[in-house]
DNA sequence: GGGAGTTGGTTGCAAAATGCAACTGACTGA
DNA sequence: TCAGTCAGTTGCATTTTGCAACCAACTCCC
């Protein structure tokens, strides 16, 4: 990955974030992960991936921070695999990409609500202003570097 | 194996979102609309995406109902390409790898700030609770899955 | 009216990523 | 000793992506 940098569209924080995560399988891996499977075998078994790709996303994601290896046992010595602090903070993605697919995707499927462990109410993400605390629409952000988001983009 | 991981994997709401913006592609090129890119040309030349894929992402992303192709000009008919409801509705996804990116991998990158529109602070992404609405850490996320898709009885 | 330029693609082929299935190595427990 | 489990590795076919050249419809300019 990473040779995102040819033109104006250099290394922001988005290709940052796709570098880790912005291929088939990583996102699903850590869904797995948040889901509470950790071992490598439960992690093939649910998402139906291939061993060697499994092998090459944990890798990576480790290597990137997001998971870390845990041993469970000795002899033979076995990891399991964990968040790690940033990955962790890749829940407002995976939230904002399944209300997203809720809304405009999934009408038939099966559904996963997500609930506040102590309120037991629906979690929702969005976007919102550290001044005025509103939740924002894509038509009242704008960027400082770039372009204004239009009216009707 | 466990309870939650019988057949979850299939087509759930993420998966559903992973195959629409689920390459290595199709969030730069919303990115792009996002910030005002609309023409194929601009989009080509800001990513650095070859055309042919620039050509079947715009295609797909039509196709999904997340962007939408308005002519701008007759003689010859030509398209411009412009962010639907839907392809509105992907902006917390956005702000939430960017926000990730900004603290866990892009320290020393350009930076790009989004801003609310009315009051020029900063905008975040967060996860809340729609009943106590306190913003919700990934620890304190429970699921409950509605299966739909039985063993075979 | 003939060429150069612009825009928005298409085509052909090489390279890389992914999918599939079989196999390995370290151990268990019987 | 022998089957079974777990966490991968290896080899090869298929699919997706990257690159570069090309095309088609127009405009502008002389």
């Amino acid at each position: 990955m990473s040779d995102r940098t040819a033109s104006t569209a250099e290394a922001d924080s988005i290709t940052a974030a796709l570098d880790v995560i912005g291929d088939r399988w990583s996102l699903l891996v850590l869904r797995g992960v948040f889901r509470g499977l950790h071992r490598f075998g439960e992690l093939r078994d649910d998402l139906g991936i291939a061993s060697n790709l499994l092998t090459t996303r944990l890798c990576r994601l480790v290597d990137a921070g997001v998971l870390e290896k845990v041993p469970y046992q000795d002899r033979p010595v076995r990891h399991e695999y964990r968040l790690t602090a940033a990955g962790r903070d890749l829940s407002p993605v995976l939230v904002a990409l399944m209300q997203w697919g809720d809304v405009h995707r999934n009408h038939d499927g099966p559904r996963t609500t997500l609930v506040h462990a102590s309120c037991d109410a629906p979690i929702e993400n969005l976007n919102r202003c550290t001044d005025c605390g509103a939740s924002i629409d894509a038509h009242e952000i704008r960027s400082t570097e770039t372009v204004t988001v239009p009216e009707d983009a």
